[in-house]
DNA sequence: CGGTATCCAAAAGGATACTG
DNA sequence: CAGTATCCTTTTGGATACCG
């Protein structure tokens, strides 16, 4: 797929670039790594993410469920009991992320050794 | 790396975090998979990607820069010009968010069928 | 040509209160 | 517990004007 297809036509975006948005996104990223060790109730995923919002949270969950991503199973009981997990597609897209976060992670120094060189011939 | 360690830590995201965010921004991504190609000028590489306001261009080139990645060569000429390229570092990270964008692309489908029946169980 | 600086609109994100 | 609804703050992005 060529570069320019990669982008915005009108004022919409390509439909492969919101999904890669999703994964991508400040929580997805997050969210996937974490189901993708197991599966989580709601609360019990915002405690182990850590600063996330409820409204964010469900957000994220509700953009990646209906993606086809992740599945959530709510529990007809009181008090309400909500599991998410990961689906085969969602177990994919978390193997991709972080195969992306393993490797920032690896390359850091590199990366932290660039930035000083950059701001001390800067300076 | 455990999942909260990838979080916000009083304010400020861990290092990963915000070189994950570089690669994966919305022009972070078309710059990294363009220059993978081959070199570009500035105003070149614009229009290949397309809609993109000088001052995005500008701020994710210099992020990039900055990080390590993409390599700057301004020419001591009139008028101006100044090659982008990627850094070996660069390559890299190119790979991978190419892979990512691979990888939306070949599910696509099953993503677009996902949604049909998330909306269709709802309306 | 390849930027920088400034201003403004739009979107993301968070705090709080409320509900089944 | 697991959300929804509302309000408000912060961040992002683009348009414009100017500079070397």
């Amino acid at each position: 797929m060529a570069v320019s297809e990669w982008n915005l036509s009108g004022d919409e975006m390509c439909p492969q670039r919101l999904v890669l948005e999703h994964v991508t996104s400040r929580w997805g990223v997050l969210v996937l790594i974490a189901l993708e060790e197991r599966s989580y109730r709601f609360s019990e995923l915002r405690r182990a993410i850590g600063k996330v919002s409820e409204k964010m949270l469900t957000q994220t969950l509700q953009t990646l469920e209906r993606d086809g991503l992740v599945h959530r199973d709510a529990k007809p009981v009181i008090p309400p009991r909500v599991d998410y997990s990961l689906t085969d597609l969602g177990r994919e897209a978390a193997g991709q992320v972080r195969a992306l976060a393993a490797w920032t992670e690896q390359r850091m120094d590199d990366v932290q050794k660039a930035r000083l060189a950059y701001d001390e011939a800067r300076s």
